[in-house]
DNA sequence: GCGACAG
DNA sequence: ATCTTGTCGC
């Protein structure tokens, strides 16, 4: 059995080969028929080094919500960069809990990710459900040409001679967020996605309102 | 060697 | 990620 879930070792060069191994589990198609249900998921944390995991179910594509879960776990690895999985994924899997959605929209990159492994295709191959990762900001890989300002705009992200993602305007004049296959979906279907999933704001409405609990919780504390 | 570097 | 107020623009 893989030891995916294995995060506390402080060895990189064996991260980094658990990272291969789930990169190439990565689907990059479409594995699902009719989306009716997304969910999102985001972590706030405390200069404790807690963190505040949250994960918001809606019903798609009305974006009405259904359910969610928020939660507090004690990290027990820090931020490196490239690594982000070792550090967020065992919080996220405790939010998710029991939710069910159709996909999972993760606030971080998929297969835009040196090793093709970020925290969105990491959580997407654990869970054995479609994900799609969505940053706001790039980690790897340029962007292919210019992108308008309009809403809907995009343009692929090229790492080396592959297409690991996209930049994607969500809002007019607004900076784009970086879209990427996390598991099961095509980059086109989660391009698609992503926009039907931000009409009023620049980050998906899911994503959005996992942040908004994740950093309530916290601060009720 | 130097700069870049999801959250 | 988090610490923080007002402010410019659609």
């Amino acid at each position: 059995m893989l030891d995916i879930l294995d995060a506390k070792q402080t060895d990189l060069d064996k991260l980094s080969k658990i990272q291969e191994e789930v990169a190439e589990k990565v689907i990059k198609e479409d594995k699902f028929s009719e989306i009716e249900t997304i969910a999102g998921c985001d972590i706030s944390f405390s200069e404790e080094d807690y963190a505040y995991a949250a994960c918001v179910l809606f019903k798609y594509p009305e974006l009405e919500k259904i359910d969610s879960n928020v939660v507090e776990v004690e990290v027990d690895f820090p931020y490196i960069p490239t690594f982000l999985a070792f550090r967020e994924l065992k919080p996220m899997l405790k939010a998710i809990n029991d939710i069910k959605a159709d996909i999972f929209l993760v606030d971080s990159q998929g297969l835009a990710h040196p090793r093709r492994a970020g925290l969105a295709s990491h959580l997407g191959v654990v869970i054995n459900k479609p994900t799609i990762g969505v940053a706001k900001s790039r980690l790897c890989g340029e962007a292919r040409g210019e992108l308008d300002q309009d809403k809907g705009s995009y343009s692929y992200l090229r790492d080396d001679d592959q297409i690991i993602g996209a930049m994607v305007r969500t809002r007019t004049n607004v900076k784009p967020v970086y879209v990427s296959i996390g598991h099961m979906v095509s980059l086109e279907k989660a391009i698609e996605i992503t926009l039907q999933s931000a009409p009023k704001y620049k980050i998906p409405e899911p994503i959005h309102a996992s942040h908004k609990l994740a950093t309530k919780k916290m601060k009720n504390r």
